[in-house]
RNA sequence: GCCCCCGUCGUCUAGCCAGGCCUAGGACACCGGCCUUUCACGCCGGCGACACGGGUUCGAAUCCCGUCGGGGGCACCA
């Protein structure tokens, strides 16, 4: 049975890389029929706050993603939070200090830095000496007395080749020679990440640990600590990071890089659950526009390249805008938009909503662009736009206009098919057509050149709201 | 500085592991055309890449070596 894990750190919103992280996770998980679980790696109290954990939480649902066991549902190997397993990591070092695998030190911050800085200049790895490593029981027990605070380090043997097949990298080769001992224990007692992670992974039963490249290079420390306590090692995964334009790790000087953000910017969950999982996977087939049952049917660990991936917004957007106008149901659409309409200040009821939806979805690409879109269907009050004023300033635009009132004035009710016939007659009565017909009259309803059909616009807004942008135009030109 | 990972169109990638089917395929972006009362949508077309240099081979994007380039990591952060 395949158990994988997400682990994210709540110290802020759920960022892309790590969203993208949890997605291959969980595409994992489904596909194999195994089981994912959700743990808070909170161990940094500084910086964690429950409140980004409910963030997470929240933003990770809306993408679509659900784990099997995790803090707020509880699991067979509770509890998911780290703050919350103290007691159990007290015991694994116990279990380390008795093997000797870890040994006091109580060199000072200002002395490491020191070595490092010395070996950097050297050409040597920054790595610690392996002074304290040594120390007799006599020397211990005196600076301990001394009160000197201390760390406890795991003792690194000397010159191994740590080997681990990697799922996506294939064979990682890394001597041990090139960290040497590190810390297991902080000087105020907690444990460490490396450490605690492989209590949890190894104690969660987890079997694939699938996560960024950026912790390729702790794997080899993991795996010495997965061997002194007599686990066994999972299997490793490790997906090629997302970088940004500047080819640096995705971060937020990239600008907006959370989940939230783009959720917020009205991208809908399907898109970034599809777009994200084409960063460094890819279907079979050209076709990229993929259905989560798609993608989990189809989707192998292997098959993920391996090269870092510059994440690419025109993309994201465009895969949004199929899914805006081609892929959700219309009444589901239009749910997702409310809030979008009333962010604007675009007040009416759910079946406005929806004509407006209908007639404007085949135009946008974010629930944003609906600011722009939807307006004339709202606003009546608007203003000329100087390209636009051209056709009323003009005598045949304005006698259009005109006409048109004409014909429209004593009507109750207007439709789509109303307005064609109606343009149809003002062309045979005045000759004007094209452009010069249609312009001016597009103009005294929207203020604008360009925008939604008009003889639907007419239809939804109903026949006052067209009477009454009409006179306004003629009132203004005239 | 040291170690590790990586290198196909501007970007995401297919192909590479099992060399010929590759005059290198798709998608986004860009450009042009068509459709259309406008803008968009849609459709059609175009532009555009095997980082470089050596091998191995009858034959290399595919295998090997080197160079260059990019990224990540080297904490009492996770």
């Amino acid at each position: 049975m395949v158990r994988v894990r997400f682990a994210p750190s709540p110290t802020g919103y759920l960022h892309l890389g790590n969203a993208r992280t949890a997605l291959f996770n969980y595409i994992y998980a489904k596909h194999t029929g195994g089981k994912i679980v959700l743990r808070i790696e909170d161990t940094d109290r500084e910086r964690s706050k429950k409140e980004y954990e409910d963030m997470l939480i929240d933003d990770l649902k809306w993408l679509g993603i659900e784990w099997d066991e995790g803090p707020d549902v509880g699991g067979e190997y509770a509890p998911y939070r780290q703050s919350e397993r103290t007691e159990i990591y007290k015991e694994y070092v116990e279990k380390l200090k008795e093997s000797g695998h870890i040994y006091k030190c109580f060199c000072t911050p200002e002395e490491l830095e020191e070595e490092r800085k010395k070996a950097m200049a050297e050409g040597r790895p920054p790595r610690y000496s392996g002074k304290c490593r040594n120390l007799s029981p006599e020397e211990i027990k005196k600076l301990e007395e001394e009160g000197k605070p201390y760390v406890w380090r795991f003792r690194v043997p000397d010159g191994e080749y740590i080997v681990f097949e990697d799922l996506i990298k294939g064979t990682v080769e890394i001597n041990v020679d090139e960290f040497g001992d590190f810390v297991i224990v902080r000087s105020d007692g907690s444990p460490v990440y490396n450490f605690v992670v492989v209590v949890d992974d190894a104690l969660m039963k987890i079997t694939h640990v699938i996560r960024g490249e950026d912790h390729l290079s702790n794997t080899p420390k993991q795996i010495l600590i997965y061997r002194a306590l007599g686990f066994q090692e999972p299997k490793f995964a490790h997906l090629p990071i997302i970088l940004g334009e500047d080819r640096s790790k995705l971060s937020k000087r990239h600008g907006a890089v959370s989940v939230r953000a783009f959720r917020d910017d009205g991208y809908v969950s399907e898109a970034m659950f599809n777009g994200l999982a084409l960063l460094g996977w890819h279907p079979k087939g050209d076709n990229e526009v993929l259905s989560k049952e798609e993608i989990i049917a189809e989707f192998d660990i292997e098959d993920v390249h391996n090269a870092p991936a510059v994440f690419d917004r025109a993309k994201l957007k465009w895969l949004n805008g199929v899914y805006i106008r081609e892929k959700l149901d219309i009444d589901d659409l239009t749910r997702r938009a409310v809030p979008f309409f009333e962010g604007f200040g675009y007040r009416a009821d759910l079946e406005y909503y929806k004509k407006v939806m209908k007639a404007i979805r085949d135009s946008i690409e974010t629930l944003m662009d609906i600011e722009e879109r939807a307006k004339p269907f709202f606003v009546d009050d608007f203003h000329y736009s100087e390209d636009g004023k051209k056709f009323l300033e003009d005598e045949n635009g304005y006698k259009v206009v005109q006409l048109f009132y004409e014909k429209i004035k004593d009507m109750d009710d207007i439709t789509k098919e109303d307005f064609k016939k109606i343009t149809k007659e003002i062309q045979k009565e005045t000759g004007i057509k094209g452009k010069g017909l249609f312009m001016p009259i597009r103009v005294a309803l929207t203020g604008e050149t360009s925008g939604v059909d008009i003889a639907t616009l007419v239809e939804v807004i109903g026949i006052e709201r067209v009477k009454h942008r009409i006179k306004r135009a003629l009132e203004y030109f005239g």
